[in-house]
DNA sequence: GCCTAATCGAGACGGTACGTCGAGTCTTGTC
DNA sequence: GACAAGACTCGACGTACCGTCTCGATTAGGC
């Protein structure tokens, strides 16, 4: 087989026009991320973002059908890149807080509470973008979901552990802490969060 | 003391000019509810609240200066009644089930997804419109105190436990569940949930 | 016969309750003409009075039923006082030159500008209002008819002249020049303008 | 020269962005013509005519800054079209009477009687918008200032003729008719008005 | 080396909602 | 009853963004 051929049966359908300016992706997402940092996701407007980096609003809405869209690929997006790995951790202690870790450093960056917030509230009824959403969360759920294998098989997890209810009271008191209250951040938060997590999941003292 | 004087020290002050009509507060708020609940944040519009309720738009702002401040009292109103009283419970698995209940049926009100979500993303820089949040949490979070103390004292509840970290995981985990997450409630959600929490703070097993 | 009596015959009514405040009437017009005289008309409203002097619309809108009303009353009221009496002057050409004088002292005072030209534009449906300033005219008017009339009898004004055509210049030149035109108002103006009418009445001038 | 450069040197600047759509304009004034004419000038609001002619808000805006300014462009604007011409006119009677009839005619289309006391009456403090009505008056006085200074080299017409005060006579006896006055329009009144002008310019009857 | 096609900036367009101002009316408690 | 205070309905104000459009000007293949 012709293997020109296949790059060309998915074939990176080289547009016919002018290609896009990739450097507009980059200053457009610089723009909207500085604005959810600064003043909040009300503040996000594709005409600000327009105005300030001197590109025209048709070429935003070229890439981004609406500013949740926006909002969402600046949550979600290139947020994988530099978090400790979970798996390569050793222990069932140590693999739980590197979850915490993860989300809590997922969920700290500048910017994030506005956007996750903003697009949760405006895309209430687009299925789309809650999924975008879900389906980050779905790697770390089935990372969860081995651990508690291994460790069920390793009796050091009791059996009749819900995955998810675990992986809600992970998440959920992560973000509840980051976002939704105005408690601060202890230092120690992910030691001490990942700690009551193992103590709840250790198999019952019987003997 | 004479009594009357204790009640003219605090006078009612009546307000001088016509009095505010509470038939506006009640129409108002009930065209708000039920625009959350059906479009969601987005759609709740201080000009269509008029349209529809037939209430000038200068009206509802003299008593809400913002859509947020609106959408704040519905989320935080009239929630605690007739919810299943805590304290009243017996046995700590039946009071820590007895909060998330509470939690479940509080954050189950229709349109309160879209409310919270609504006034959280968009009042990101007013405090005042958080600490309405935090008020409400401030209640739950003292009988939680309660309960942790009165289950140390009687050896059911480890030494050691953070109540702030407890209460993240009770109300993380559900806000987590039935607004950010995608996943169904199952019916023995609460039970489930509530079951893994008492069981984190079981004391350790010594033997 | 009681000279109590007479007054009491025609009762001047006696209203039942608390009489008007005569007070109230001189504050707002003061108010009024003020506004009038600094910012115009549009800037004249009931709520700018009723802030300023501490009245309360109500009692405002009791007197008088709209703006218009009020500033038909600021431009017509109390105009004749102290202006040149016109019949009292000798000579047919000291009487014309009186009636542009009275005209231009009339609508000289601070204020009249913006109040005429207010009363004529928002008041454009409303007969009654636009008699008020007919009903002044009608005076003059008068005055203008008798002296033309003696002027025929002497020999000094010519057959055929139209006393409201006649009118209309006088009125006509001085409203122009004060209100609508951007010309300054020279020193003799009310000289030029008398003899140039004065002149336009005289006999022809026959072999 | 090349007739051609001389165009392209000046060369349509050729704006930017989306042009301009013409018809807006005609739509817009269109409406509000009629609105001056039917309701007068407190009716006329960009409001209605935004909803009458389905045209937004902003694009009206973008045109005029206030109702003034496009009651101005209705008074001022194409006006001249159509209208007897003065210097044509054979004689000084003529003339003069070509100018009353030019003045009536401005002054009677439809709306203009709400338009020209609106803009005067709202426009107290905004020279341009004067300007704009005066600019109109500047080529009829200098038509005045020509028949006058013919008229005097032909002995039609005494020295010492003030054709400023001359021109207030005109204009103003027309304007105090048409907009200020209740009183109805004669058929013969350009006759009559222009007759008694013309007598008042007349040489003295020496012997 | 033109032609075609998609991009880019700019900015006008029809809309919706904003938050404010003033018009008039009504309802209190005080004088 | 008149008065101040002030809440009420209503309608218009002028502005901000929305998402779409129409321009002229680039910037690339493809013939």
């Amino acid at each position: 087989m012709n293997p020109r051929a296949a790059v060309l049966a998915f074939p990176a359908p080289r547009a016919r026009g002018r290609p896009r300016d990739p450097e507009v992706d980059a200053r457009v997402i610089g723009a909207a991320r500085r604005l959810l940092a600064e003043k909040g996701y009300e503040a996000l407007s594709f005409e600000a973002i327009a105005q300030e980096t001197g590109i025209g609003k048709p070429t935003i809405y070229r890439r981004w059908p609406t500013k949740a869209h926006l909002a969402a690929e600046i949550a979600t997006g290139d947020g994988a890149e530099g978090l400790p790995d979970i798996v390569v951790q050793e222990g069932l202690a140590a693999q739980i807080r590197a979850i915490f870790a993860q989300a809590a450093s997922f969920y700290g960056r500048p910017g994030m509470k506005a956007a996750v917030l903003g697009v949760l509230a405006s895309a209430q009824s687009d299925a789309a973008l809650r999924d975008q959403f879900n389906r980050l969360e779905e790697a770390t759920r089935g990372e969860l979901r081995t651990i508690v294998a291994k460790g069920q098989a390793a009796g050091l997890i009791r059996d009749g552990i819900d995955v998810d209810t675990l992986f809600d009271m992970i998440s959920g008191s992560v973000i509840f802490r980051m976002m939704l209250s105005e408690a601060p951040m202890p230092r120690d938060y992910v030691d001490a969060a990942a700690a009551q997590i193992v103590r709840s999941l250790a198999p019952a003292a019987t003997e």
